[in-house]
DNA sequence: TTTATTCTTGACCAAATTTTGACTTTCTCC
DNA sequence: GGAGAAAGTCAAAATTTGGTCAAGAATAAA
């Protein structure tokens, strides 16, 4: 799963140049030139921010602020200022780390893994779960492949959710059900039956590869 | 191994009737009157709880959740009330299952095995057995002989599992049919051959060579 | 409200499994 | 060796299960 990064520096060859570094990484970039446009681009779900500190209008420190209301993820930021005054303003706002400027690219590379590698470390079950060309975003309940967005409904998305999340082990339908409908699995587990295959039914339509698999008397597996 | 059972209930007398009719069902089974007992015979660990919901002082919601922050196991509350918003109490409360006074005692112990059997599959570790060339995956149930997938139904697969995690031992087929179609399971034990000799075909036409021996008289047992 | 979408149900069919029963073979003990 | 019990074989019947479909509820959207 490629990491998402957001770049936020009011120089755009600045920006331009790290984009491409990083993707050359394998990373997933995305840059904002302004603070508006960062805000913006906070949809992404970036895991991690690089944070320029200087820049017009709502400088860097603001705009971490602000960030830290919307979601969590490691804040590093890019400056040119290095007094200890600084370094306690952008803590005190939420930063994680400091890259002064002029930074080497192998020294940012190190630091933007260290800190993912931590927070992976600390933290929550991915929210991106891929199998074999097929994108499922856990967060913003999205299913893609290739490019192009795969609808599927409440009690389908659960259902992929839940097997997903548990590839290659099998569960019975009195399972799912309780899984995804949530408690006491005294309704009909027909039910699953029915949505697993309209759920195949997409999938298959799209990518033309089965992803659930019936095992027979014992019930449905994720495919991984 | 037996498994143990805590019965926590205000009224002596049904905890104790419930004692002695698991025991007599081969559980070990420890018996709370009140909340603070049960706290004080959390250290016997047990294996699945039995919880009344009213009781004086700490009801029984309360107790579940302090339970909670010490083990894991399933908790089933014994309760009269039924109304919705009872069950959503009890299961935000972390209970995993309802059985309403007046109780049979049959459908007592179906839920009680139900809920041990899934704890135990849920938590152990990806097992496997292997013998002679011969690998068998507990937790995904599949069976390989060198990169080749066997195929076995659920019940083949069942006997397959029992056999092979007990190796050398003999089991007459009352006890193989017992362990694997259920505790009071009443019927014709001629249906054990009949899939023998379908597993032991399977298995011969793989690998060449015989795994499950004949005991003449006494039963099969697995050769490791 | 109407409308559209999603969820659920029940019926049906087909496939796979499970069970049964008749029959044969094998083993044990006299 | 032979009787009787136990195990093995086979095919067919019975049952379970999963896939499909259409239509009715329920829910969300307009």
């Amino acid at each position: 799963m490629a990491y998402r990064i957001l770049i936020v520096d009011d120089e755009p060859i600045l920006t331009e140049l790290l984009s491409t570094h990083l993707q050359d990484h394998g990373y997933t970039v995305s840059a904002a030139n302004s603070s508006d446009e960062a805000l913006a681009k906070l949809n992404t779900k970036p895991n991690l921010i690089l944070l320029d500190i200087n820049m017009p209008g709502m400088d860097g420190l603001e705009l971490c602020k602000v960030i830290r209301n919307h979601i969590v993820c490691p804040i590093l930021f890019l400056t040119a200022r290095i007094t200890e005054q600084d370094k306690v303003n952008g803590l005190r706002a939420g930063g994680d780390d400091y890259i002064t400027k002029p930074f080497g690219l192998q020294e940012l590379l190190a630091r933007i893994e260290a800190h993912l590698r931590r927070d992976e470390r600390n933290n929550r079950p991915p929210e991106v779960v891929t199998s074999q060309g097929l994108i499922i975003n856990l967060s913003d309940r999205k299913v893609f492949w290739n490019e192009q967005e795969l609808s599927f409904s409440k009690r389908e998305f659960d259902i992929i959710e839940f097997l997903s999340s548990n590839p290659n082990q099998v569960f019975d339908k009195e399972r799912i059900y309780e899984a995804v409908w949530g408690y006491d699995a005294e309704g009909d587990s027909g039910v699953i039956k029915e949505h697993i295959r309209k759920i195949r039914a997409k999938l298959m339509r799209a990518s033309g590869s089965e992803y659930i698999e019936t095992v027979w008397g014992m019930g449905y597996r994720w495919k991984k």
